[in-house]
RNA sequence: UGGGGCGUAGCCAAGUGGUAAGGCAUCGGGUUUUGAUCCCGUGUACCGCAGGUUCGAAUCCUGCCGCCCCAGCCA
């Protein structure tokens, strides 16, 4: 417990329930529908859950929800299951499923039966919406809604034999029609659904309702406090009902949060799975998707994302985050994590014409300039070079310190060059560079202490190693798609970019996110890589004032 | 036009009667063989608006406005 930490008004709540001895432990639970993958929304969710009660000393439960069968698969717990542990947080033998609760929440059902506050009614679907009312008219009361005790009971027990097909019948809680909250209008408890269960196999043919299994699954775990967020905050009243109603020995209290929205992508399960099934992306775990799986291809660092939510916060507030907080927050871990190394990602070829041919020679390179522990490689240098594109300009303006006709560059770790002609192919594209090099000022040896303006990064033709490597940008040209009418209309058509780089030949194996200088961090992708051929993944790039710059210009000139 | 929430700088967010923390972004400057990192500095926030109570209000009261959620046998 740390009292200097700020709280949040959910940590407020909790930390006074152990002060005041109303909780001795503190239990919670992450609840996810599997049916469908996490995604960064989800992210606050796990860390508030998992980190309120770790911080306090207390348990977690990991709770598939999964009272719908039809939309739920062993596919998709496995992969939340895979996402949370990923994040970094473990339920230890505390794994759940509402399923694991049915023949509980079936007697519990009979005994609202019996208490005459449950009745079973016969009404269809349509019908029922019909007496529901809407939000300004109240809500009439079925026919049904008066049957005895005994009858519902008989026809409860003959739903729950399979006696009856889907949707002939429907268990209602006994409330109140007439309620300005929709969710009091007599919600349903119990559907009849004569399919498998991704968990419970063919036993149930009648299955619960969110509402009813979910405060009584928070119950029998001894859940104190059931987090959730603000879409929720209508079905309280509810919630409490049931707990009222059949005084479980544990009552959880639920509180509701704000969801957390992230600019520029969206978060809802449909629309997520629409790009999938579209193929506007490659899959669920697609590195441009806001998914956990997604991110973690990406290879944003699960303490990046921990300490975004962190910095976001927890209020009731709704939330609308840019880009860029996440960004600054996987830079931060990064910068401090990633070995440095050098890719060209466009190259343009130079060459020394004074450098002997054939000569070789090993220039020493830190792997990460401000820490020495990280250590240091060698890298080939030779006649022949690769550059990036962008690092060389025929008219270039004078704040670029790159290397220009008749200018000087240093080339990291190596020496400084003079560029004195560039070859252009019959289109009028550079497609090579003359330069020369001062033999008198090779890295850290250099027997001249010559300063030139700018560095830039480069690979031995020679000695590169090829790859495959994939830019990515948003996935919207809009910072709320989530609001679009039709979330189509803003795709981002650049949000995939591939580029065949040269990279330098250590990173011809590397397994952790490095940084490549200049460029930003990059991944191996763990899907795609092989033996044979190298694809990589950019996570993030670094932060560039040049470019802002260049844009800055490009805007005041129209 | 019913009910439930929310409104503090571009984006988050502290603050609960005593005269507006912090982070991200922005904009300056310094260091630098990554135009990165790092380090300094940088914001007149009509505290949604309008009244009121008070010596004093973002904080209390009243009215209004705006945004979000709810009419699944989804969660």
């Amino acid at each position: 417990m740390n009292d200097i930490e700020p709280r949040d008004f959910i940590r407020k709540i909790i930390y006074d329930d152990l002060e005041s001895g109303k909780h001795a432990e503190i239990v919670t639970r992450f609840p996810p529908e599997p049916n469908g993958y996490l995604h960064v929304g989800h992210v606050m969710a796990i860390c508030l859950d998992f980190g309120v009660a770790a911080e306090t000393g207390g348990r977690t439960f990991l709770r598939l929800d999964d009272t719908n069968p039809g939309k739920e698969s062993p596919e998709f717990v496995e992969a939340i299951k895979d996402d949370v542990h990923w994040l970094g947080f473990d339920w230890e033998d505390r794994l759940t499923h509402a399923s694991d609760y049915f023949d509980r929440l079936y007697e519990s059902a009979i005994q609202l039966v019996e208490q005459g506050v449950a009745y079973v009614d016969s009404l269809s679907a349509e019908e029922i919406r019909e007496h529901r009312g809407t939000l300004t008219e109240s809500g009439r009361n079925s026919p049904y809604r008066d049957r005895s005790v005994e009858e519902n009971l008989d026809l409860f027990r003959r739903m729950y034999a399979g006696e009856f097909g889907d949707g002939e019948h429907v268990l209602r809680a006994k409330i109140d029609m007439a309620s300005p909250n929709m969710n009091m209008r007599d919600p349903a408890i119990y559907r009849i659904r004569h399919i498998p269960h991704q968990n419970a196999g063919d036993k149930w043919c009648i299955y619960p309702m969110y509402d009813y299994a979910h405060g009584m699954s928070d119950a029998y775990e001894g859940i104190t406090h059931s987090l959730c967020t603000l879409e929720f905050e209508d079905h309280r009243p509810l919630y409490d009902w049931f707990l009222d109603q059949l005084q479980p020995e544990h009552r959880p209290r639920q509180i509701e949060f704000s969801r957390l929205n992230l600019a520029y992508t969206i978060t809802s399960k449909r629309k997520l799975k629409a790009l999938v099934d579209e193929g506007v992306v490659s899959g669920w775990n697609d590195p441009r998707m806001p998914t956990i799986s997604g991110m973690r291809r990406r290879g944003y660092p699960p303490a990046a994302l921990r300490e975004f939510v962190k910095r976001a916060g927890v209020t009731k507030k709704d939330k609308l985050i840019e880009m860029g907080a996440l960004e600054t927050c996987v830079r931060d871990v990064l910068g401090e994590t990633a070995p440095r190394r050098m890719a060209v990602l466009r190259p343009l070829k130079i060459v020394l014409t004074n450098y002997p041919e054939g000569q070789v020679e090993l220039m020493e390179a830190m792997n990460h300039p401000g820490n020495p522990d990280f250590g240091t490689r060698e890298l080939p240098f030779s006649r022949e070079l690769w550059i990036e594109q962008d690092d060389f300009m025929e008219d270039a303006p004078r704040k670029f310190f790159r290397l220009k006709p008749g200018g000087e560059v240093r080339l990291r770790f190596g020496y400084i060059i003079r560029c004195d002609e560039a070859i252009k192919n019959d289109d009028g594209e550079v497609v090579e560079l003359r330069c020369s090099y001062d033999p008198d000022t090779r890295s850290g040896t250099g027997t001249s202490d010559r300063k030139v303006k700018g560095t830039i990064h480069w690979a031995s033709c020679a000695h590169a190693v090829d790859a495959s490597v994939r830019l990515y940008d948003r996935l919207f040209t809009d910072a709320n798609p989530n609001a679009a009418e039709d979330f189509h209309k803003v795709l981002n058509p650049g949000s995939l970019e591939i580029v065949a780089a040269k990279l330098e030949p250590s990173l011809a194996s590397v397994d952790e996110a490095v940084q490549f200088e200049r460029l930003g961090y990059f991944c191996r992708d763990s899907a795609d890589d092989t033996v044979s051929t190298h694809v990589f993944n950019r996570i993030v790039t670094l932060r560039d004032s040049w470019a802002k710059l260049e844009k800055q210009a490009m805007q005041q000139q129209g």
